[in-house]
DNA sequence: ACTTTTTCCTGCTTAATCGCAGGTTTTTTT
DNA sequence: AAAAAAACCTGCGATTAAGCAGGAAAAAGT
C-alpha cells in the first residue's frame, strides 16, 4: 500500500503527496507490522523519525515514578506519533505501544529532515498539528488542575468515544480500567469507583470490561463548566 | 528598533530576519507598549497574529472553573506569544498579562499566514518551537498526575528561576503567592505553607514577597525522581 | 467444560489537600 | 509619617483522594 491509495485524509504525507517535490520521498517510506502490546516507540532510544498509523490503535504514554505511566494522548488512522527529536537528535521522552494489531508508515529522521526543508506546506501542516496540540495540552494541564476525579474520568470518557467512535453506546476499543485512569490522571480504584457511580446514576453501562455511554449528553452537561468551547 | 538591531538572538524573527524573503514583511511589523498589569490578549477574542516580546516578562494562561486562573507559561525576551488562530480564523483560548512594563512586536494574523507560506525556515523554526512546548506541556501534565503539592512548587520556583534568572538568589521576578500557585496547580494556601516549609528547612529565604534560593541542588534533588532528562 | 489468570469491584483506613477565618506583616497611597 | 490596602501567614476542621486487602466476576488458556 502507498500513499496514493491511502485513503486516510487527515493524513499530512496524504495531504501533501501529490506535490512534485514529495515524490522522492515517498519512496522511502517504510511500513511495519505491529502486535497488540508492542512497545514501538521506547522511552528513551533514540528518534526512529515519525510513526503515521495506517490503520489501528495506539497509546502514547510518558512514564513518571515508580514506573506509573501518563497517557497523554490516544492516536487512531491518519495520525502521527513521534513529534521532536528531528533536528535536535535528541532522545525522545514518550513511548508508544499498540492497542490492537496496527499497521504504520514510518520516515526515518533523515528523510523526514530532508521533507520539512523542501516541502513547505508539509511543514506548515505539521506546525499547525503542533500547535493544536499544544493548546490541547495546556487545557489537560487546567483540567488536571481543576477537575474533580468523577469530572476527570468523564472528560476521558467522553475523549475516548469522539477519538475511537461507538456502536449502539459501545466505545470502539478495548481498554483496561489501568489504562483509564493513567490518561485520566488518577487511579484504577477510583476510575472504578466512578464507573460504579455513572452506572448508578444510569448514565453508562458497563458489561464486562466493555463501556457502553447511554447519555453523552447528560455526560458532557456535567463538565461544560470547564469547557467553554473547545472539544479536548 | 526593528529587527535588525535587535539583540534577542533566540527570536524566530530575528533569526530569520536576514533573508531576502523576509525583508517586505519586517516592514509590516508593529510594536506595543504594555503597562505592568495590561491584559493585551484577552481569552475568547479573535486573535490579532503573533506577538514577541522585545524587553519585559509576560505570563500565558487559560481562565478555568470560576475565574480561576491556570497559568501556562511564563515568556521573556525574543520569545512567542499566540500560537494557533492564524489558519483557522478560530478564537484563541489563552490570556497574555504582562508582568511588568514590556515592549512588544506584533505581526497581523495575515502577515504571519504570508511570513509562513513564504520563509519556510521560519516555519521550520515556528513547528520546533511547538514541538518542544508539547513536549513540555506534556511533561506538566504527568507532573500535576503524579507530584506532591510540595514538588509541585519547588519544581515552580526551579522553573521560575531559570526563564527569569537571579541575583545573588533572589529570582528576578515579582510573583504574588497567588501566581506561584497558578502556575504550580494547586492554591495560594499550600503555596505558602509550602515555602514556610522550606524557609525551616533553610533552602529558600523569603524577606516580604521576594524569594531567595540558597540551595538549588538541593531543591533539584528533591524531584529529581519526576526529571530524569529535561529541564522543563 | 474446567482451570488458571487476569481484571474488576468494594469496604476500610490512612494520608493529603483544600478552604475558611482571623491575625500579622508588608506594601502602597495619601 | 500615618492610614489604607494588599499580600502574606497559620491553625483547624472538612473534604477528597489514595492505598491496601480480600473477594467476585470475567477472560484466557488447556
Amino acid at each position: 500500500m502507498d500513499c496514493f491509495n491511502c485513503n486516510n485524509k487527515n493524513c499530512i504525507i496524504k495531504r501533501n503527496c501529490h506535490l512534485e517535490s514529495m515524490k522522492p520521498f515517498i519512496a522511502k517510506k517504510s511500513t511495519l507490522n505491529c502486535k497488540k502490546g508492542q512497545n514501538f516507540i521506547i522511552e528513551g532510544a533514540p528518534v526512529h523519525g515519525l510513526y503515521f498509523i495506517q490503520e489501528g490503535k495506539v497509546k502514547v504514554a510518558k512514564t513518571g515514578l515508580n514506573g506509573k505511566e501518563q497517557i497523554v494522548r490516544f492516536t487512531t488512522n491518519g495520525e502521527t506519533i513521534g513529534h521532536r527529536g528531528f533536528g535536535a537528535g535528541q532522545a525522545y521522552q514518550i513511548s508508544a505501544v499498540a492497542l490492537q494489531n496496527t499497521v504504520l508508515c514510518n520516515f526515518s529522521t533523515d528523510t523526514m529532515q530532508q521533507i520539512l526543508l523542501n516541502v513547505p506546506t508539509l511543514t506548515y501542516d505539521l506546525m499547525t498539528f503542533y500547535a493544536e496540540e499544544l493548546n490541547r495540552s495546556e487545557t489537560k494541564v487546567k483540567k488536571f488542575a481543576q477537575m474533580t476525579v468523577r469530572e476527570k474520568v468523564i472528560d476521558a470518557l467522553l475523549y475516548i468515544n469522539r477519538k475511537y467512535g461507538n456502536t449502539n453506546g459501545f466505545i470502539n476499543v478495548q481498554l483496561s480500567r489501568k489504562e483509564i485512569s493513567d490518561f485520566a490522571g488518577t487511579t484504577e480504584e477510583q476510575v472504578i469507583r466512578t464507573l460504579s457511580g455513572l452506572r448508578k446514576d444510569k448514565l453508562i453501562e458497563t458489561p464486562g470490561k466493555r463501556i457502553c455511554i447511554k447519555n453523552v449528553d447528560l455526560l458532557r452537561k456535567e463538565i461544560s463548566e470547564h469547557n467553554y468551547f473547545i472539544d479536548s
